[in-house]
DNA sequence: GCCGTTTTCGGCCCGACTGTTTTCAGTCG
């Protein structure tokens, strides 16, 4: 059983707990402890085989969800969650989907009027059912069909990060004439640089705020005002976006900066934290409680609130980078005085994966290598399909020879300039790589992926990376998972099995900028690093303009804690040729 | 259900907004 599968089975078990009504603090730990196996470095079913470990020394597993945990390994099953299953219909709980009904609410619709689907549902609220149960009324009945009907039409995929920044763009620019305002920022979790964004937190401080929600209210695309307050307004776009807009006086601008960019888990920690220090913190500010019995969220003294820095050093943490704030491990990097310095867009020296017109590319050789100059970059791999990839015009030994003759000639022109002569070799159904050995022995930089049979069984997929891994020639494995972000899961590969081969030879392990890709992920980056695995930032580029992936792929490696000494590309080629175990400096 | 330098019980982050009530519960972030 993966580590993904156990996750789903606690987050379905908090989901059912709380359609319970159950002891909001018992949900939360499920909720915990599912984000805790999410996020093992290593499957969990190895440290429940290992005699010399321990279930319960993973923060959020005590004794009891130890147990289970160990009998979910075992058989398969989790017999609290067959339990909670039998006791409600599947309709029932679909109804915790629908925005603005949560588990009290919903369970009161099943409780009193039997609803087990959303179809019974909709009947009720039509036929004024649902108003005459207390603590609902019309304003809920009318809001629940219409939660209905958005949640019928909104796709659920989350945006790209990428897709979220040109929304951001276009909100900066928005307000940008708006005269009463100080400071703006994006928080939540497109602050964070977190893969997708579900919606986006805006932060202002402003002499006056009706003027800058009376411009929110023009935002192009605008759909729907969900809500609008002194402080706080939220608007939904024809997209389905929804963005919330809050507005600070400039004294809490850091706390509720700090406060909106989250995580959640984060924030947690840094509450007990100012607890533990007899302080209070919330989006106002650092408090220190002088009189208990004072009410009110600024009660007290306030010792921080203006910068965020003020406010972390206030509980004698570091202002850490926002990327790291997802209550992983930058807490323990903190104490220990081991925060990374994390990797900067800057930092990269190469890019090396990516695409001429030679095979599916857009932009000439020359085209490429221009725009990568530009981009202040010291030197690339060219690496086009090999031939297996039909569809891309990939390239054969002799095609790959003229494109590497064309590169000699194009180096021996440039100063201060090298371009690699690389491939990105296919890894083909049955193991073998799609080019012979003693071309590959040729080029420069060999990354090696798999394109077809990527539905085959974990052992067998897993043994063609490890075998590509392992071949003299190939440098890096080029999106080693092969995931697209909200279309298609990633292969069945076993990268416990991948890091030691890496280890073993030498050898890198891709993380792909492509915002659609960001292949190896931000956990899955940390645990090679871990495992002692150099990363290497490529963009996968089908054209000059991909070039600038290697933004997206950089936050993702910057959300791994990753720095420049853990990205290879950040080297000169030389001390790349070294890091792989070759001649070369 | 987890956790512990106020430890084995009694906490567990905290506030805005909405709708329903009339002082509060539910939902959301």
């Amino acid at each position: 059983m993966t580590n993904a599968e156990v996750t789903q089975v606690l987050d379905q078990v908090a989901d059912l707990l709380e359609f319970q009504g159950a002891n909001a603090f018992r949900v939360r730990a499920y909720r915990n402890a599912a984000r805790a196996v999410q996020g093992l470095s290593e499957p969990l079913a190895r440290i429940a085989a290992d005699e010399n470990r321990k279930l319960t020394d993973i923060p959020g597993i005590g004794a009891d969800l130890s147990a289970k945990l160990r009998d979910l390994l075992a058989t398969g099953k989790l017999p609290l969650l067959e339990e909670l299953r039998a006791l409600y219909p599947a309709g029932a709980l679909d109804m915790l989907r629908i925005p603005g009904l949560g588990p009290k609410k919903a369970a009161a619709l099943y409780r009193e009027l039997k609803i087990a689907s959303l179809d019974q549902l909709r009947t009720a609220c039509l036929a004024e059912q649902v108003r005459a149960l207390k603590g609902f009324g019309a304003k809920t009945e009318a809001a629940i069909l219409a939660g209905m009907e958005f949640a019928a039409t909104v796709q659920p995929n989350r945006l790209y990060w990428a897709v979220a920044d040109d929304f951001a763009r276009q909100i900066r620019e928005h307000f940008a004439p708006c005269q009463e305002i100080r400071q703006l920022e994006i928080a939540g979790s497109y602050r964070r640089g977190k893969e997708t964004v579900g919606d986006l937190d805006i932060l202002i401080d402003a002499a006056d705020p009706t003027p800058v929600m009376d411009r929110f209210a023009e935002f192009p695309g605008l759909d729907a005002v969900l809500g609008r307050g002194d402080t706080k307004m939220s608007i939904r776009l024809a997209t389905s976006l929804q963005i919330d807009l809050r507005i600070v006086p400039a004294e809490s601008y850091g706390a509720a900066l700090q406060y909106f960019t989250g995580s959640k888990e984060h924030n947690i920690v840094v509450r007990a934290r100012a607890k533990d220090r007899g302080l209070r913190i919330n989006e106002y500010g650092v408090f220190r409680v002088t009189d208990p019995d004072a009410k009110g969220p600024t009660a007290g003294k306030i010792v921080a609130g203006k910068t965020e820095a003020e406010v972390y050093a206030a509980l004698g943490l570091p202002l850490f980078p926002p990327e790291l704030r997802e209550g992983r491990r930058e807490f323990e990097w903190a104490d220990s005085g081991k925060l990374p310095r994390l990797i900067e867009l800057s930092d990269l020296r190469a890019d090396l994966h990516m695409h001429t017109t030679e095979s599916d590319g857009r932009s000439s050789l020359a085209e490429m290598v221009a725009a990568a100059q530009a981009r202040g970059l010291a030197y690339i791999a060219i690496t086009d399909h090999s031939k297996r990839v039909s569809m891309a015009n990939g390239l054969d030994a002799d095609r790959l020879k003229r494109q590497w003759d064309q590169i000699d000639r194009l180096n021996d022109q440039l100063k201060g300039f090298r371009v690699l002569k690389g491939v990105e070799v296919d890894i083909l159904e049955g193991g073998p790589l799609d080019l012979d050995d003693s071309t590959l022995a040729l080029a420069d930089w060999v990354v090696a992926s798999v394109h077809y049979g990527q539905n085959q069984p974990r052992e067998q997929i897993t043994r063609r990376i490890v075998d590509a891994l392992s071949h003299p020639a190939v440098c890096a494995i080029a999106h080693p998972t092969g995931r697209l972000i909200n279309i298609r899961k990633s292969y069945e590969v076993d990268l416990d099995a991948v890091y030691a081969t890496a280890v073993r030879y030498r050898k890198f392990l891709e993380l792909n900028a492509s915002p659609k890709r960001l292949d190896l992920d931000d956990l899955a980056c940390a645990a090679a690093k871990e495992h002692g695995v150099p990363i290497v930032i490529s963009t996968d580029a089908h054209s000059t303009a991909g070039l600038d992936a290697m933004r997206f792929g950089v936050l993702q490696a910057r959300r791994a804690g990753l720095t420049k000494d853990d990205v290879v590309n950040t080297s000169d080629w030389p001390a790349v040729l070294r890091r792989l175990g070759r001649a070369g400096g």
